[in-house]
DNA sequence: CGGTGACTTGACCTCTGTCAAGAGAAGTGG
DNA sequence: CCACTTCTCTTGACAGAGGTCAAGTCACCG
C-alpha cells in the first residue's frame, strides 16, 4: 500500500516538494492498520524498525511511570497527517508508548525506508527533521503552558490547539470537534487529578465556553476561550514559509 | 576560529564520526562570543542566520509572555557541549530567547555550513537530528517531571539532571557543582513562585539531600535524592549504542 | 553608609488532591 | 425484559500543596 496523502500534505505546508521527491515518497510501501480505543498501537522499547503514521483519529503518547503506583503522563497527541514516532527513527527506540484514543488508523513505514531517504534525498530528510522539530515546539508550549496557566486555562489551552490542529487537517470545522480523550486521561496530560478536570471542565461550561456533551465538543465562544488560555498558534508552524 | 571539540565529543557519544565527517566538522569557522550573567545570546525571532554551540556555563531558553505581565518561562537549559539553538535553522527562527546562566561562552555556526552539511553529508546530518531530538526527549521528560512529582521532589529531578549532564562533559565531579540559576529563575523553570521555590530548597536541605550555598551546590545523598525524584537518566540518551 | 537585590520566613488565602458517594449509560447473563 | 456489573462523569467535604503579601536578614557595591 501507498503512502497516505495526509502526510504529504503535511510536508508542503512546511515546503514545495520536487517532482522527484513525491515520487520518492509515492513509492514508500507502508502497511495499514487499524486500532480500537485505549489499544497500544506502539510499545516503548529500545529497537524499533518501523514508524507510524497517523491517518484518522487522535493518538498519544504515554509514559507509564515505572514504581506500579499506576502513575502515567501523556506528553503528546497526534492528528491525522502526524508521523507520530519519527524520531524512534533517529534515536535508538522510544522511551513511551503510543496509544489509540478512540477508534484509529495508521499506516506503518519500514525504517529502511527512511535510512535510505535520508541518504539520497537530503531536501526531504530536511523536512522529515522539521516535522520532528515541530513537535518539539509543541512540547516547548506545553512546558510554557503547564508553568503559566491555571487548571481551566490550561485545559482552554488544550482545546483551542486541537480544534486548530484538526481544524487545519480538515478534521474539525465549524468549532465543533471529537475529542475521545476521557476525563481520566486529560488527568494524565494536564497534570491535575480526574477530579479536578472535572472541575476545570465545569468552569468552561459554566462560562459559556464551550459545550461538552461525551466525546463532542462545541466551542461556543472562540475568542473567549483564546484569551482565557493565552492562546497564540504561531508555534504550531501553519504558516508556509519556504525554507 | 575552529569548531569547539565540546561539541564533537557530543557527537561521538551518539555515533563513531568517519575521518572525513570529521574533517568537515573541524573545517567550520565558527564565532566566539563572551557573555556576561543574564545576558541575551539570541534574539526570538523569524529569521537566524546563525546557530551557536555551548563551550562554557549554562545558558537557557526563556520564554517571554505576552500582556505584559513579565511573566516568563525557562523550557530548556544547556550545558558545554550543546548545539542550542540548532532547531532554529530547520525552523524558520525561534519562539523563545537563550539567556545566559552566569558567565557564558559561546561559539556561533554560520547557517550556511549547516546547508552544505545537510546537502553531502548524511551521516553527520543524521548526528545533528539526533542532537534535536535528545533535546526534545528532555522536553518530555520535563512534562511527565511538572505532571507527577511535587515541588521538592521536581526540584530534585532538575538537581539530578543538571548534575548528571555536568558531569559527563565534564564539568562537574564529586558530587558538587556551581549553578548559577537565581531561585527566581528556577520559578519560571519549575512553574513556581519564587518563594514556593525556596520552601522546596529548605525541604531538600532539612532532608540532608543537598548543600546549598549562593550556586554552589553539593549532593549529601545521591541515592536519596534519585529516589525522591524518581531520577532515571535514560532520557539523556548517555549510552553510545551505535545506530 | 545607604541602596540594591537575592534569599528567608511567617501568616493567610486560593488552588488542587483525596476520600466518599451518587447518577447515568452501556454491556452481560438469566 | 430485568437485575447486575462496570465505567465514566459528577458533586460535596475536607486536607494539603502552592500563591500572595509583608517584613526582615544578609551580601555586595557605589
Amino acid at each position: 500500500m501507498a503512502i497516505s496523502e495526509y502526510f504529504i500534505r503535511y510536508l508542503q505546508r512546511c515546503d514545495h516538494l520536487s517532482d522527484a521527491d513525491l515520487a520518492r515518497l509515492r513509492a514508500m510501501p507502508t502497511r495499514h492498520y487499524q486500532a480500537a480505543p485505549g489499544e497500544v498501537i506502539v510499545e516503548p522499547g529500545p529497537k524499533a524498525s518501523q514508524s507510524c503514521m497517523m491517518l484518522r483519529g487522535i493518538s498519544a503518547r504515554l509514559h507509564r511511570l515505572k514504581g506500579r503506583s499506576g502513575q502515567q503522563v501523556i506528553t503528546a497527541l497526534h492528528v491525522p497527517g502526524d508521523f507520530v514516532d519519527l524520531h524512534g527513527f533517529v534515536l535508538n527506540g522510544l522511551s513511551h508508548a503510543v496509544i489509540a484514543i478512540g477508534p484509529v488508523e495508521v499506516e506503518f513505514v519500514d525504517h529502511s525506508e527512511l535510512v535510505e531517504i535520508t541518504r539520497n534525498y537530503p531536501h526531504l530528510t530536511r523536512l522529515l527533521w522539521r516535522a520532528t522539530l515541530i513537535d518539539a515546539e509543541i512540547h516547548r508550549q506545553w512546558l510554557v503552558a503547564a508553568a503559566s496557566l491555571r487548571s481551566n486555562a490550561h485545559l482552554a489551552h488544550l482545546l483551542c490547539e486541537i480544534y486548530t490542529r484538526l481544524n487545519v487537517v480538515g478534521a474539525a470545522t465549524d468549532l465543533h470537534f471529537s475529542m475521545p480523550l476521557l476525563q481520566r486521561e486529560l488527568a494524565d496530560l494536564l497534570g491535575y487529578s480526574p477530579i479536578h478536570v472535572n472541575r476545570a471542565v465545569r468552569d468552561l461550561r459554566d462560562r459559556g465556553l464551550v459545550r461538552w456533551v461525551g466525546a463532542e465538543i462545541t466551542i461556543l465562544d472562540w475568542d473567549g476561550l483564546v484569551r482565557l488560555a493565552r492562546f497564540d498558534p504561531d508555534y504550531l508552524d501553519l504558516g508556509r514559509e519556504p525554507t
